[in-house]
DNA sequence: CACTTGACCTGTCCGC
DNA sequence: TGCGGACAGGTCAAGT
């Protein structure tokens, strides 16, 4: 599911509702949903407050004061939702939420506060996963000494983008793009709705794209996944942000989804196909190889 | 090494 | 209505 923007937007509703929030008790109901918590549950969840709330890539941080931190990914159908007195099921307009009463047959973890507020960890295909780490060695994981720049760092250059992908000169640039140690936090979605705007066919080889269209792709890339976040991010099926309500950018999408219907800039009919193993939408005038 | 494919899971949709 | 197969926003490990 989630992609930068997804978990972004889940980010800034958990920032809202979480710090000063005191853990009063973790419910589990599937193991792999939380690997390492053992008694270290006891030691440095229970009791402890949370101080602040982070994204990296895809993963999210809530660090507690007890110089631990939750590390959650939410992987394709991971879910974090906060209810509260003033974030309760039933609020806002129903068409709006994807989730109704919690816990419910895929929460996985269930954290609970000293307040009664709770926070659920729903995740229909079991794929995501929440762990406990002191909080200096989160840097030291695998996955975050790999992992690449955050494409919308205001210091991250068009200059950069080409560099990082000079690492995968033999590949096709949608696979590139897929790859979380070339940058951070690009997905399904967005790769195919940045490929599009910059006109580039999802199975280009990288070494044949020259530096204007990389630095296009560049351009195009920050400006979905700012538009992304500004609208709430896209809910295809499962996503939704903190307080359990779906994202909209998919009403904005130009090709992602919409095989069979015309594409905006030249109305010629949007198809579906397979590059890097993965569905991928693409205009066949706008996107040639 | 670089690159591709299967595995991890549940649920839904589509064709027969 | 049932059943099989393909597919779904991500990442690893194992294969070539």
């Amino acid at each position: 599911m989630p992609e930068l923007p997804e978990v972004e937007t889940v980010r800034r509703g958990l920032a809202s509702f979480l710090p000063g929030k005191v853990i009063k008790s973790v419910d589990f109901n599937w193991d792999k949903s939380f690997p390492n918590a053992t008694q270290d549950v006891q030691a440095y969840l229970i009791g402890a407050s949370i101080t602040r709330v982070r994204r990296r890539a895809k993963v999210l941080l809530i660090d507690l004061n007890t110089e631990h931190s939750l590390v959650i990914h939410l992987k394709m159908t991971g879910q974090l939702v906060f209810r509260g007195k003033n974030v309760a099921f039933g609020a806002g307009h129903p068409s709006d939420s994807l989730v109704g009463a919690l816990p419910d047959k895929s929460t996985r973890v269930t954290f609970e506060f000293a307040d009664e507020s709770q926070l659920f960890f729903n995740d229909q295909r079991k794929f995501g996963w929440v762990k406990l780490y002191p909080t200096l060695e989160v840097p030291n994981i695998d996955f975050f000494k790999k992992v690449g720049p955050e494409p919308l760092n205001a210091d991250f250059t068009q200059k950069d983008f080409r560099q990082r992908f000079k690492r995968r000169p033999n590949t096709n640039i949608k696979a590139a793009l897929l790859d979380q140690t070339v940058i951070a936090g690009v997905g399904n979605i967005y790769a195919d709705e940045s490929l599009w705007g910059a006109k580039i066919h999802p199975a280009t080889l990288v070494k044949n794209l020259s530096t204007a269209k990389m630095n296009k792709l560049y351009d195009e890339l920050r400006y979905i996944l700012n538009l992304a976040i500004e609208k709430g991010g896209s809910s295809d099926r499962n996503y939704v942000n903190a307080e359990g309500k779906r994202g909209s950018y998919l009403s904005f999408a130009r090709v992602f989804r919409r095989q069979g219907q015309t594409c905006p800039r030249c109305d010629t009919i949007i198809v579906k196909t397979r590059v890097a193993g993965r569905g991928t939408h693409t205009c066949p005038k706008c996107q040639r190889q």
